[in-house]
Parts: C-alpha cells; structure tokens; sequence
DNA sequence: AGAATTTAATGCGAAACGGTACAAAATATG
DNA sequence: CATATTTTGTACCGTTTCGCATTAAATTCT
C-alpha cells in the first residue's frame, strides 16, 4: 500500500509533523489571526508547499480541527474504560481535558475547538459543522459510558443518562473556557473534583 | 453635568447605538477579523470619526466587551431576585443566557466573551483579564445567592456554595458554546432544565 | 464678526495579507 | 541518458488591512 515510490521529487518533511505545528499555532492565535507567515515559520515549509500539501488556510484549519477531534475521541475512549467505576471514568476524563487545556507556554491554550473554532462558527458554516459534531460525538461517548451505569446499578434506574452526559460534558466545556481565561491549575482541579461528586454523586 | 455645551462641533451619532452595533459585527465575526470598515460599515462612522470616538480596534474590542460584562452582570442580579426560590433564580439566569444567547441572523451568536474573547485571551493579556474577570464576576453573584440558600435552608448545611455557584456557572458556559455550535433552542432548553434540576436538586 | 475648538469626510500610505507564477532541484520511468 | 513528474524556493501580484494627515464643516467663546 505505502510501499509504491511516488514519481515526483519527494518531500523533504513530515506532513504529520508539520500539521501538528500548524496545530499549535492556530490554538495560541486562532483561525484569523494565524497568518500563513506564521504557519510557514512553525511548520518550516514555504507557503507554496503549504498550499500544495494542506489546500489554503480554512482547509489547513478544518484539517487540523479534524485530527484534533480524532485525538480528543481517542484520549475520551481512554478515559472511560468500562472496567473502572463511573467515578473514575468521569474523573479520568477531566484530568485528560486539563493535561490538553493546561499546556501554553505564554498562558493555557484550552481547548483548540471550544477557544477558537467558536470564535468562526458563525460565519464559517464548515467550522461550525465540525465543532457541532464534536460536541455531539463527545456527548455520546460519555452517554454510552451512562447507559452502562444504570445497567449495572452504579446509577439509579431513575438517572437520565443522556442528561447526565451532556451535563458532564457542561463541566469540560467550562474547565476549556476557564482554562483559556486564565484560571490556575488548583481552581480547574477542584471545579472537576466537584463536576465529579455532581455527576456521580449517586454512584458507589 | 451633561448640561455644559461642548465647544466645538456636535457629535452626529449616537455614541451608545454605535458601540452597539460595533458589538454586533465582533459578536458574529470576533476581534481578529473584524475589519474597521465592517465596523465603520455598521456604525454609519468614518473610521477616523471611530477613531477619535474610541480609539484603535482593540480599545473598541475592550470597551465593547465591558460594556456586555456590565450589561449581563444586570440581567444576572435580576435573575437572581433573592424573594424567589432558589430553583427560579437558577432557572431564570439560564432563560436569560439563552434569550441572549440565541439572537442571531445567520447562526445563533452564543456568549460574546466565551465566543470571541476567548480566541484572543491567550495572546492578548488585556482580555484574557477581562475575560477572566467577567467569569469570576459571575461566580461570585450567583455563590452569594447560594450562600444565601444555605442560610435559609433551601439548601442543606453540607452544600458548599462556592463549588455550586461555578457548576451552575458551568452549564451556562455550555449553553454559551453550545449555541454557537448550532444547537436547537430545545436542547439548549432541555439541558438548562437538567443544569437546574442537578444544581438544585436538595432545594425544595 | 472673528478666533478657537471640536467633529466630519476624503483620501493616502506603508505594511501585511492570502495566494500563485515560475524556475530550479530531485526523484522515477523509459 | 533523456523525459516526465513532483517538490522546493524565490519572488511577486493584487487586495485588504489599520491608522493617520489633511481639509472642510459646525459650533462656542470673545
């Protein structure tokens, strides 16, 4: 499959490498203030190669936006492995959503979707599609997780799980929010240990 | 005061109506690409009028978003009228959120500090603090009238108010992201009667 | 009436923007 | 070795950007 050796002159970086640059540059200064002269600086590839390799700007951004979401699903499936308690799942999430949000190097990024394809939904319909869906598939993953629960009797048969996801979700989207804010690590911490006892609060 | 006749030439606008519609335009595209002759567009003020009037763009983008901090700091003290239960209050600052929330024309325009401000907050320190300061602002409002609740028992001694007021806060941030994400106003709806129904669940 | 002061309108200018044309370089194929 | 194909790097194009310089207009003060 990988193995057939393209015609061309090959290229000289690493396509993954480099989107995760463009990443880090769209996350610190959104999607309208990131210029192409600051993504070719962080990614070291000339605009033309930039264009060639990703498609202009939006198409860099909704890339990026994507494998963000794809990485984000993953760290989630993590987070609630099935043969923990409720509690630790739920928990196990927002200490991976505060290892993503706390990492800045001038102040905390938060969430790449939640702090800056927010700022585009508006306007950009595409942008706003993706973090619809985002969100959405998000909810799922952590209503499954719920369902589980009431079947097992670490909620009560009473407990709405579809409700109960979104609200647990409500809590990331505040720590992503409060992060970029400014918010010290200490405060995030005990605002997920509380979002914790809340949601679960029920459960064993 | 206001009496004293100004001595050179009269104002032609309104400068209130303008900061208004100069909210707008940042309220649909963000701070970074807002253009001055969008704004000048919206307000119906040569650039240099908007100049002189409020300064460069990032000073409008500062005085726009203290105004909104200022406008929604009322619409939550009213909501949280202390002569009505604990239940309404918290019911009634996520009617108002949502009725602010969900005015717009192409696709609903959300929190205009949780959706635009937080683009900026990482690079640009002024709103970062403003930002962070209007989150805070809110907690604390809404942590007072928890503490009431517990002086008056509608919420039991063990309820730590603090913790309570920002996952209220919590759902609003949500509802805030949520709605520029293209949520339907019945989600939104349902989830903020979930966000009550578990923050005041003790209460009677 | 005339000077002083403030605002309005036109338009400029330097810089930054996104995107691309074009030629040189590097590889596969025949 | 020659040709086709793809990537790289430089340089550039037209547009948009923000901010201001300058002049005309409107009002108050003397």
């Amino acid at each position: 499959m990988k193995g057939e050796k393209k015609r061309g002159r090959p290229r000289a970086f690493d396509a993954k490498a480099a989107l995760g640059k463009a990443r880090d540059v769209f996350w610190d200064r959104g999607f309208a203030a990131a210029s192409l002269d600051n993504l070719s600086a962080a990614t070291n590839l000339n605009r033309p190669s930039l264009y060639g390799a990703f498609g202009d700007k939006e198409d860099l951004y909704l890339d990026t936006l994507e494998r963000y979401r794809q990485d984000g699903m993953d760290v989630l499936t993590e987070a609630l492995d099935p043969s923990l308690p409720l509690r630790d799942n739920i928990a196990r999430v927002y200490a991976g959503a505060l290892a993503i949000y706390l990492h800045g190097e001038t102040a905390a990024r938060g969430c790449l979707l939640i702090g800056t394809a927010s700022a585009e939904a508006v306007q950009h319909e595409r942008v706003r599609e993706v973090l619809g869906r985002s969100l959405n598939d998000f909810d799922d993953e952590i209503e499954k997780r719920m369902r589980l629960a009431v079947e097992r009797g670490e909620l009560p048969r009473s407990a709405d799980p579809e409700m109960l996801a979104r609200l647990a979700s409500a809590v990331m989207h505040s720590l992503a929010v409060r992060a970029r804010a400014g918010d010290s690590r200490e405060t995030l911490e005990a605002i997920a240990r509380s979002g914790v006892e809340l949601i679960c609060g029920s459960a064993p």
